[in-house]
DNA sequence: TTCCAGGTGCATA
DNA sequence: TATGCACATGGA
């Protein structure tokens, strides 16, 4: 089913429950956004567009259309994508959960990024805060983007190479900017299209050899620049909602812990309860295990499973 | 003041 | 190979 229809210069969205604009933007895939009165404004490497939002429809203005019908995946029908979701498995706890979790975010589309956008800005990322690495990202764009008029680009490979370990923490990246200047020399020659056709397995082992890239960075990477939706990307929120519904020690397969549980989410949720997962220690054997709990679940709907689950509990947090 | 965030690198055993 | 601490930063 098509969602759109293209004219000059603009898209126009008439589903609204497959396209909305804040949970596409602000869940947690995209840092380089900026909020305006009817909509947003949206940059991906030197290219800009505007979401205008309607009552009934929402128009994407820009010069590229054809570039940003793919980079909002527009193409793809995620009524059917929700669907299969929840008709993975037929337990009520299930069924529920994944419910909350499409109803609140139903618009979220999975967006196709640029690989170096996203390395860098998932190295940015380890143990650090989603407006944090906004403000990173945005700091370097300004300094060393190539100006477009009314915004600068993302900088190119060979920019890149010229920022300073000093100038990457003079923009907030902490103790990060070693691994960026590092990682940033080893891909000036670095073939991004090459991973595109190996399978995520493969793909996420050549990832890792850059500095700062770890499992959980390489995932996003994979997930959100490659479109690998067999990947489950796991982070302190992810790991905070496998313990809460999936887990042994969950709050929702315990009596004893159901406390815990937040007012607005009553159901319970019996799918595993295989892996004993530590509810307070963070260790990368966990999330590893995580990962491929969930995975085993969600299969090749992994992808958009975890950011449906993702957007959620940050939100109801 | 302490905790925490879309984790990873590295020293030590 | 496995374990656990260090790492910047600023908002809650």
């Amino acid at each position: 089913m098509c969602v759109y229809n293209v004219e000059k210069n603009r898209i126009v969205i008439k589903d609204l429950t497959q396209f909305n604009a804040r949970h596409i933007l602000e869940c947690g895939q995209f840092f380089r956004y900026l909020k305006i009165e009817n909509g947003y404004v949206v940059y991906c490497t030197n290219k800009k567009a505007i979401i205008i939002e309607h009552e009934n429809y929402a128009e994407i203005l820009t010069n590229d259309v054809e570039f940003f019908v793919n980079f909002f995946d527009l193409k793809t029908d995620y009524t059917a994508i929700k669907n299969e979701i929840l008709e993975l498995y037929q337990t009520e706890n299930y069924v529920k959960l994944m419910k909350n979790c499409i109803d609140h975010g139903y618009g979220i589309r999975l967006l196709k990024q640029n690989p170096v956008e996203m390395l860098i800005s998932f190295i940015i990322s380890a143990n650090n805060r989603i407006n944090r690495i906004q403000h990173t990202v945005s700091l370097i764009c300004k300094n060393y983007g190539e100006n477009m008029g009314d915004f600068f680009a993302f900088p190119t490979l060979k920019a890149l190479a010229t920022i300073s370990e000093e100038d990457f923490k003079k923009f907030g990246a902490g103790f990060r900017a070693k691994y960026l200047v590092d990682t940033i020399k080893q891909i000036q020659n670095f073939d991004f299209e090459l991973l595109r056709d190996l399978n995520s397995l493969k793909a996420s082992e050549i990832l890792q050899k850059f500095k700062g890239v770890g499992n959980k960075v390489a995932d996003c990477i994979l997930l959100f620049a490659y479109s690998k939706m067999d990947v489950f990307p796991v982070d302190t929120w992810i790991e905070k909602v496998y313990n809460c519904y999936f887990s042994n020690n969950s709050c929702m397969t315990s009596q004893n812990k159901s406390i815990h549980i937040k007012n607005k989410i009553k159901d319970n949720f019996d799918v595993c309860l295989e892996i004993e997962a530590s509810t307070k220690n963070f260790s990368e054997k966990n999330r590893l295990l995580i990962r491929k709990k969930l995975t085993s679940i969600f299969g090749n709907l992994s992808g958009y499973a975890q950011q449906y689950l993702f957007y959620y509990k940050r939100e109801m947090n």
